[in-house]
DNA sequence: AGCACGCCGACT
DNA sequence: GTCGGCGTGCTC
């Protein structure tokens, strides 16, 4: 007897582990570790995953496999290993792990059935009306008609029963094709002999003989042949075509072309930089590569032409990308060096697209994955080199479990393959230059611009002067006299501000009363569109009043800047100006993104203001000047990251000015110019700005002196939050290291979210063998009342951020 | 997660 | 005496 280990769809503690199920023989050959398989479950039925074959098993009473759901593993066995490993390094479930890997589309779709066993004539009047014309009623329509009663009467009787029906969410997009049957004689000879009142009939035969006999789908031979539903069909039952269902891909890139380019000559930098990663894919090596360049250094080439030679060898490629820099230009240059062979993988395509794109890869039908976070899990089977541009980014840490690190898990796959990864930045993370200097990374320097064009000149202007000298616009006077001289010029510009909305936070000034939002405790912002109050953190909205509710004056005035009042100061004051918005309300529709791109590319607008989705990749000729409008507004978050972070932002949308031939200029304004971060991005000083926030994080214990780990409890009510988060805190303090500093439990940084209070303990830790399984048991003994009173606990190994 | 089992209060 | 509340524990 063959046993299957097999994981279950069922997110839970208990049930974190494999379960033995005896495989039916007809299924001995078929079944192995990564396929998915329907398994009973107590009373259900639940998707699993094998992860193992046994000869026999422990346990005494084994139920069988009930129905498979793959017929190639949907996970390798490399994959699978990933997936233990990710359990252990994020504390999630396995099942979550496995889901993680996989498209969305793959996840199981539980669907509740009542269906008729036994003879409908059995059945009393009002169910024999639902079961007249089928044999299936859905859990929810029995609901709705309040049927359990009598419903009930009839399951003791065996003539309905409750069934589980486990469904994979997406679909593979099928066509019809139609096939000819026969030979080209054949076909010929019936299209003479059709009877002259079938004359569609014949002109689809006739079209098949003049375009040759191959399989075409329905619906174009409807649109060519000028084929009817009724003429295919007469024509299949006369056995001249068949019918068959093909998968088709969607194809998200359908309705573009590619200009295909070849590799450019390197500069000598960019020789020495590729040298190493070549050797090392030669040798079949692992090894991490952070190559430090700045902008407008040619890190892509060099991505290029080592992934070229990784093709060449015939192996894969996964490059990830962080999603907003994810734009159509950084496909487009994949797309053109390596065209059909990439699959792309992003948050833009729908789950169906999404699932084709990785059955490409699955299939093996392509050579590279280019694509997000989530990318990292493509199934490449033989991969040569994984490449992380951008690396510094947050966006490849997962904020919701399991809470992987995407370089992590590049590092931990490459090991596994035997090859390269390089990581690509501007501004690394302190992390990953820290490693670079101790030489767990090779670091590959690139200092020059390929153009050999200077970096753009900055200056930064001190909001609190302009103020002073009366200047009240959110512009100062240099910046405006700087975007005067573009328009007149005719030249680009872009300008930056992380904040949508219209303001901040309204503020009554008669009382100070700050409207909040009832749910979150964030003060909620003002949109113009829609005059509609809205929180960012629950999304939910409020008409704007008209007076204070607190003490009823008139008085109540918008503070702070949004990205829509920008646009509307920049329409009073140039108002010659053509300015395209870029931020989430204006680009939540499908491919707004990309139209809005294109218009600027094509001249169509002389201003590009948004927020952080403009600050990476964009690259445009006439671009030469480059405003932040206010530098401060991450710098003073309660972050351990917030001056690492600014640092690297004003790094990034400097890059965007004069990338070309004209030369270009950046304006910075801020109410803390002489901070560091500011001071030495200005300076483009990177190494500067290494040493002094080295030494910030080792006074405050931070990363990476110390690693980090924060516990999070939340609850709707206040003192149940902070009492379990007390108890935990005590709990670690006794139970870790005594090296490791356990600090909390405090609130929150933003203290309330969604109604539900929100308490954290963070842990510094440099080597605690016990913290882990320690943590475990936090996680096990909470678990029911996690599942029962709506408590929510998370625990975050290296987490990116602290809010 | 679901669901059954099981032990205490208000009813035919 | 029973019906039904939801606390506890199990699912190969």
């Amino acid at each position: 007897m063959k046993v299957a280990h097999v994981v279950v769809d069922v997110p839970a503690m208990q049930t974190d582990k494999p379960f033995d199920y005896r495989i039916p023989e007809k299924w001995e050959e078929v079944i192995v570790p990564g396929i998915r398989v329907i398994v009973p479950f107590g009373p259900r039925k639940v998707q699993g995953f094998v992860t193992g074959i046994a000869e026999a098993s422990d346990h005494g009473k084994l139920k069988t496999i009930s129905e498979l759901f793959d017929l190639t593993p949907a996970l390798t066995d490399e994959l699978l290993k990933l997936g233990q490993w990710l359990t252990e390094k994020t504390l999630c479930f396995q099942i979550s792990a496995f889901q993680a890997m996989l498209p969305a589309a793959m996840k199981a779709k539980y669907e509740k059935k009542i269906v008729l066993t036994g003879n409908a004539e059995e059945l009393p009047f009002d169910l024999a009306v639902l079961f007249s014309n089928t044999d299936s009623l859905s859990w929810d329509e029995a609901q709705a008609h309040d049927l359990f009663s009598s419903l009930q009467k009839q399951m003791k009787k065996g003539t309905l029963e409750v069934v589980y029906q486990v469904k994979q969410k997406g679909k593979q997009k099928k066509v019809r094709s139609i096939e000819v049957n026969g030979t080209a004689e054949a076909i010929e000879t019936a299209a003479r002999e059709m009877p002259p009142q079938a004359s569609r009939q014949k002109a689809v035969l006739d079209f098949f003989i003049h375009n040759g006999l191959s399989p075409m789908s329905a619906a174009d031979l409807k649109e060519l042949a000028g084929a009817s539903d009724a003429s295919i069909k007469s024509l299949v039952q006369k056995g001249l075509l068949t019918e068959k269902w093909v998968e088709v891909y969607r194809d998200p890139f359908g309705h573009r072309t590619f200009k295909p380019t070849k590799s450019m000559p390197l500069t000598r930098e960019q020789e020495s930089a590729i040298a190493p990663i070549l050797s090392c894919i030669e040798e079949k090596r692992h090894e991490v590569f952070l190559m430090y360049g700045v902008t407008g250094s040619g890190k892509t080439e060099v991505y290029l032409q080592a992934i070229d030679r990784v093709i060449r060898e015939g192996k894969e490629a996964i490059v990830l990308v962080p999603e907003i820099a994810l734009t159509p230009q950084m496909v487009d240059r994949f797309k053109g060096r390596f065209g059909s062979m990439v699959a792309v993988l992003h948050s833009g395509l729908s789950t169906g697209e999404k699932y084709d794109e990785w059955r490409k890869i699955q299939r093996g039908e392509v050579k590279l994955a280019v694509g997000a976070r989530s990318a990292i899990f493509a199934p490449f089977q033989n991969l040569g080199i994984i490449v992380i541009d951008e690396e510094h980014e947050s966006s490849y840490k997962q904020e919701e479990n399991p809470r992987y690190h995407a370089r992590d898990v590049a590092i931990r796959r490459a090991e596994s393959h035997s090859c390269p990864v390089v990581l690509g930045s501007a501004t690394p993370a302190l992390e990953s230059f820290a490693r670079a200097g101790k030489g767990v990374y090779k670091l590959l320097p690139l200092a020059k611009r390929v153009n050999e064009r200077p970096l753009p000149e900055v200056s930064v202007v001190d909001m609190r002067e302009e103020l002073r000298e009366g200047n009240r616009s959110m512009f100062s006077r240099a910046l405006f006299e700087h975007l005067q001289a573009r328009l007149e010029r005719n030249e680009q510009s872009v300008l930056f501000l992380n904040r949508r909305g219209f303001s901040s936070f309204v503020m009554c000034r008669d009382c100070g009363f700050v409207i909040q939002c009832p749910n979150c405790d964030i003060s909620m912002t003002y949109h113009r569109q829609g005059q509609k109050m809205k929180c960012h953190y629950c999304a939910h909205e409020a008409p704007m009043p008209s007076s204070c509710p607190e003490c009823t004056s008139e008085h109540i005035r918008f503070f702070g800047t949004g990205t829509q009042k920008v646009e509307e100061e920049l329409a009073r004051v140039l108002p010659e100006a053509r300015v395209i918005r870029m931020d989430v309300d204006t680009t939540s529709r499908k491919g707004a993104h990309e139209r809005l791109l294109s218009q600027f590319g094509e001249g169509k607008a002389d201003i590009l203001l948004g927020t952080q989705m403009i600050a990476k990749g964009l690259d445009f000729p006439k671009v030469t000047l480059v405003g932040v409008l206010a530098a401060d507004t991450m710098l003073h978050l309660p972050d351990f990251r917030s001056s690492e972070k600014t640092f690297q932002l004003l790094t990034q949308v400097s890059g965007r000015a004069g990338r070309h031939d004209l030369s270009g200029e950046v304006i910075i304004q801020s109410y803390s110019p002489e901070h560091y971060s500011i001071q030495l991005a200005k300076e483009h000083h990177y190494d500067g700005f290494f040493e002094r926030e080295m030494s910030e994080r080792k006074l405050g214990s931070y990363p990476p002196y110390y690693f980090l780990a924060v516990v999070n409890v939340s609850h709707p009510d206040l003192l149940k939050a902070s009492g379990v988060m007390e108890n935990i805190a005590q709990y670690l303090k006794q139970n870790t290291d005594p090296y490791t500093k356990i600090l909390g439990p405090v609130a929150s940084p933003i203290p309330r979210i969604k109604n539900r209070y929100r308490y954290q303990c963070m842990i510094k830790y440099k080597k605690d063998d016990k913290l882990i399984p320690v943590l475990k048991k936090v996680m096990d003994r909470y678990q029911q009342e996690t599942a029962r009173e709506d408590l929510g606990i998370s625990i975050d190994l290296n987490p990116s951020s602290l809010m």
